[in-house]
Order: structure tokens, then sequence, then C-alpha cells
DNA sequence: TTTCACTTTAGAATTATTATAAACTAGATT
DNA sequence: AATCTAGTTTATAATAATTCTAAAGTGAAA
């Protein structure tokens, strides 16, 4: 991925590119594999990275908008803090809780044979599997 | 459920049967039907049904105590509290983020055919299948 | 009964996140 | 190019959930 990419898509999300989105999408985009974080591991990340300090409040501010515009969605992990996922296509988890580690699950690599009809009237918006880890 | 069973399951679990302990006991776990509850909406509750006002500390700490002693197991919802659950059986869920309800899934009712081996040296500990509705 | 490790409690502390409001800036308008 | 302005950044305060602290209370063993 090129900034060229980087810009086009700010700016197709109706987001400034201002120079602490272009960074921070940069780190977050221009990578070939799925990055799973939260909100403190990517700060702690920018703040090595690179010279320019970003507020803490940016950060949630451009997170929260990369969300709000499908660039990242978020995945439920146990414990407090909220992780948020480079990839946006339906997939699913793989949870190492001795690392603390997402591992991405391709959506055709489960495959559900059986499931539940929808309660009353709702209809099912998606099923996300979470498959915990041990040794 | 008893009272009998309450006593036993609180000194089978090395917890001393405490008046706050047997209320919050009794409260979430003399019913027939699963509950799934945070400490705060836990805590409204209590302080509704009972007289006796129970320190929303000692919640936490019972609440948790009960999980540790396998009374209780942890539901990951989306938001920023933490959910438990008298159902400590193997078991899925529905979610309706209208009403912000947990609905239970038996094991049975859902079959995984396909399912990635784990990674390097990793085993599966269990599978959560989490079911988001919609309307 | 006496004793004491366990428990409860109010309040302080911590952690994650959101709100505020003043200073700044991308990019449109002149 | 200079001006303008809505959108953005930032430091800081505020809020929300949870955990910690340490003093007072209590179940149950002896
Ligand atoms: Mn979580
Ligand atoms: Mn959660
Ligand atoms: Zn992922
Ligand atoms: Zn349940």
């Amino acid at each position: 991925m090129k900034k060229i990419d980087i810009l086009k898509k700010l700016r197709s999300s109706r987001l400034r590119p201002t120079k602490q989105r272009v960074e921070i999408a940069k780190f977050l985009f221009e990578r070939d594999k799925t990055f799973h974080f939260t909100v403190e591991s990517l700060n702690k990340l920018l703040i090595k990275k690179s010279t320019s300090r970003i507020a803490l409040a940016t950060v949630y501010n451009t997170v929260h908008a990369f969300k709000a515009a499908g660039h990242l969605s978020e995945v439920e992990v146990r414990g407090n803090k909220t992780y948020f996922d480079t990839n946006v296509s339906n997939h699913h988890h793989f949870y190492d809780s001795e690392t603390a580690e997402l591992i991405d699950i391709d959506a055709n690599d489960i495959i559900i044979q059986k499931i539940p009809k929808a309660p009353n009237g709702k209809k099912i918006k998606n099923v996300e599997v979470f498959i915990n880890l041990k040794n």
C-alpha cells in the first residue's frame, strides 16, 4: 500500500488527511497481515515509531473515526480493554490467553452445520466464532 | 433450590456462608432459567429486592469468588462492562444489541462441521459462538 | 467464650474511555 | 496569495467500571 491509497482512503471517508491521521493510517494499513490492537498498545507503538507525538485523545478519535468509516472492526476479547482489528471482513479468531494474542481465522475455514433459528421476529446479523487456545 | 443447597454450595467451595453471600447466592442460583448480569445490574436488583444493603465492593468480591469457585462464568459482550452468567456449562449465546440481552444456546444446538487446527503446539480449549441479532 | 483468619465496608485509587474547550489547520473562498 | 471557517488536535478534566486499602465486623474452630 502506498501513500496515495491512504489519502484516497481518508478522502473517500470524508476524513481530512491530517498529519496525525495519515501517520496512524500508514501505521495501521500499510502492512500485509492483519493487525489487532488496543488504543493503548497502538499508542505505545506510535510513540516508539515516530518522532512527532500524537495526543492519546487523537489516537482514540482517529481509531473511532476509522471504525465508523469501516476501516477497522472491533473484536470482543476477555478483559476490560477494547480491541480493534484491521481485518474488516467477516472472519473469526483464535485467542491465546497466554500471550493475549488474536489470530485470524478465515470465514471459509469454519463451517457451521447446525444453528438454531433466531428468536421471535429477530434475524441473525452475524455469527462470531471465538476459539480459546491452551498449551 | 433450597437454602440448604446454597449453604452446601458455599461450604463446598470453602466460602463462608455470610449473610451477604447467602443473599446474593439465593438471588443468583434459586431460579430456573439462566441469569445473565453485570455487577451493576445485579447490585440494582439486590437493592430493590432486599432490605439490607450490601456494599458494592461486596457484590464485586462475591461475584468474583463465585466465578473462581466455578459457580459463575464470564461472557464477552461488546461494551465496557463485564457480563456474568449463571450457566457454567459449555454453551453459546444469541445477543440482541437492541435490548442488550443475552440468550442461551445449548451446546448441542450448534454443530461445527469444519474447524481449523490450532496453531503451533497449541490446543483448542473451547469454542464460543456468539450470534448477533437484528430485527 | 475466646480467638483469629476471613469478610465486609466506605472510601480512595486506578484504569479505560469520553467530554471540554481553546488553539490549530486543511482546504475552500475571495 | 491572503482570508476564512468548519473540522481537527490537544491538554486537561470528567466519567465509568473496577480494584485496592485498611479498619471494623463475624463465622466457626478450639
Ligand atoms: Mn472485552
Ligand atoms: Mn466486553
Ligand atoms: Zn481479526
Ligand atoms: Zn449463558
